[in-house]
DNA sequence: AATGAATGAGGCTTCATTCAT
DNA sequence: TATGAATGAAGCCTCATTCAT
């Protein structure tokens, strides 16, 4: 039944998400999937089949979100709402995208899926964004997918903190005051000029 | 004795890169480090301190020599000695330090040791000077710790893209136009102020 | 199935009590059940509470009975018949029994479990009766506590005697007149009373 | 050197007695005794050697002790003291003891030692108390080995539960009670007459 | 098609004992 | 004589996979 595959499916991500895969048990998706051990054996011949399936099918449901909406406005206003927008996302969806991102290490099919379903397209139209500013002259003439992964990366690295690292248990970051933080860094830089 | 420290260590930090840690078995370590099984755990409780030791030997030992040179010169040249030393660390130990950083994710453990005692030590050295330099009135008065993790995010960023995923293949960038474009960004941010 | 794990309780009665509980090894005791060694932790997720389960089965297993039994009839009758039973099942296992023992004064761990879930429970049974007949006047207002664990001591001495230091060697007791003594001893006491 | 031999042996009787046999290491011993690990056994050529010289001090040393004196006055206060006499004596040498009882479990020799040395000795002068009680009728005409075994009993469940098994963890006795309890059942029985 | 009991290879770890220094 | 680093056999336990029902 494709029903009964869908429900394996469902809980293997789940379990993945909870514990990575090499620490996930066919005993316990089995359990959370409601079947027989042996069950998910008729539908995956193997455990990697199964998190193949996983994260294929997490490829093409979740991920496409984040590249939703470039907003416009005062280039502060913009790159505010880019990092919150993005965030927001991101945390709605940290334990598949954890589990993916770990797996992507290591497989250059699940790799090149995420690089070319997420991570170009996202990229590009930022950096389309950016060119457009750049024109307009509000931004520096610096190299626009530099500049862009530049944002990026100091978003992600508060990301990977909190959200894959569970950091929080050490340092604690105020939101408010990372993304204002950010956005002051990424256009004004840290150097103090008012002296 | 230490230099049988060592021997394990690095057999480690090999066999770790070649397969992973789970999938590493302390036997073929020993085999590789040339001593018994046992050996191995006179020095290290467990794989997994073993694991943690590796990496952090890795990180940790060029840290006082790096921090000490920091102290003179200008922070132009301080930012870009940090990047440029943490980046040609990685570059020699990616495997290892992706793997590393794979597990971490889903090990709680792994993570608890390694961020006490490497990243929590490593970022307060970072967030001093910044204190230092603000006192100095060479940098803006912002939350040190988020400050000095944006610096570490750029570089993280194009870090994860060219050893990690291998974004190579995909966009390639110029190593000093990088390291050029995160000190400019850092220091003086994106904004165009019509210079 | 049930019955798998009886047989596995009954090989670990007898690997245990032929060689002691560290010297036992689960490779041993799953030969002598015929199964594979991973099929006991199936039933029991420990070396050590399989040992548990194993004693904590011969002493429990034919309390229920008795404790009916000796609802019905003198107290006489009761404290013998309980005297009678303990020491059947004792002298039928003194082996396993020795070496639960002589286990459990060095295993915190072996103690905790078999306390609570065999010696509370059991003196818990027992102190209720006392409770009972010392509400009808039969017992006098004694611990009740302290009163059943006198009993128990009394024909604990004599186990340990013969069972667990071979003491029959230098003195040999006659079973019934220790039964009979130590009922009439409880019961009412060795002061002679002129009669 | 006797010196260091002496030295090893106290080292391992205190981690013996603490951790019974199997659980102690030569480590911890070594440790103990402020030598190094491969140093005993230079002086016992096995850990076994070393358990059996630990024994056989011990008998030679401490035990004699539990045969001291015996009380006379009313037999209510003879049987108190001696119970209190030797209750204080086994609770100061509790660790030891223990350790000597495991190990008699399962040594024949040991238990020769044992049962010669202390308990028949013991029994032998308590059983004369009980005879020249009953010749002047104070006590019933019961056969005074059991007897006398009767009374260890109760004391010894007690000794055994707290000293041995840790009992008081899950119930603690006041120690005058259990006494006071101890004597009045022996001397009076549990049977209420009053009624 | 589904079950879930059974398997057994293989992993990490312990620790008494040895031996070169 | 003392050391303590090194050994390696052996043990407990995990878990993906199989297969009789």
């Amino acid at each position: 039944m494709e029903e009964r595959r869908r429900e394996i499916l469902a809980a293997a991500g789940r379990v993945f998400a909870r514990k990575g895969f090499e620490r996930s048990t066919t005993a316990e998706i089995a359990r959370e999937a409601g079947v027989a051990e042996g069950t998910i054996f008729r539908y995956f011949p193997t455990k990697r089949d199964l998190l193949v399936s996983v994260v294929a099918s997490l490829v093409m449901e979740s991920l496409p979100a984040l590249l939703e909406r470039i907003e416009t406005g005062t280039i502060e206003d913009a790159i505010k709402d880019i990092l919150r927008n993005r965030l927001d996302l991101i945390k709605e969806n940290a334990p598949l995208l954890k589990l993916f991102f770990a797996e992507a290490l290591f497989r250059e099919d699940l790799r090149e899926k995420f690089i070319e379903e997420v991570v170009l397209r996202a990229t590009a139209r930022a950096e389309a964004f950016y060119r457009q500013q750049q024109e307009q002259g509000n931004l520096r003439p610096l190299n626009p997918q530099i500049a862009i992964r530049c944002l990026m990366g100091m978003l992600g690295i508060f990301v990977i903190w909190k959200e894959f690292l569970g950091g929080d248990k050490y340092v604690r970051f105020d939101e408010e005051e990372v993304l204002e933080t950010i956005t002051t860094i990424y256009l004004d830089g840290v150097r103090d000029r008012g002296r």
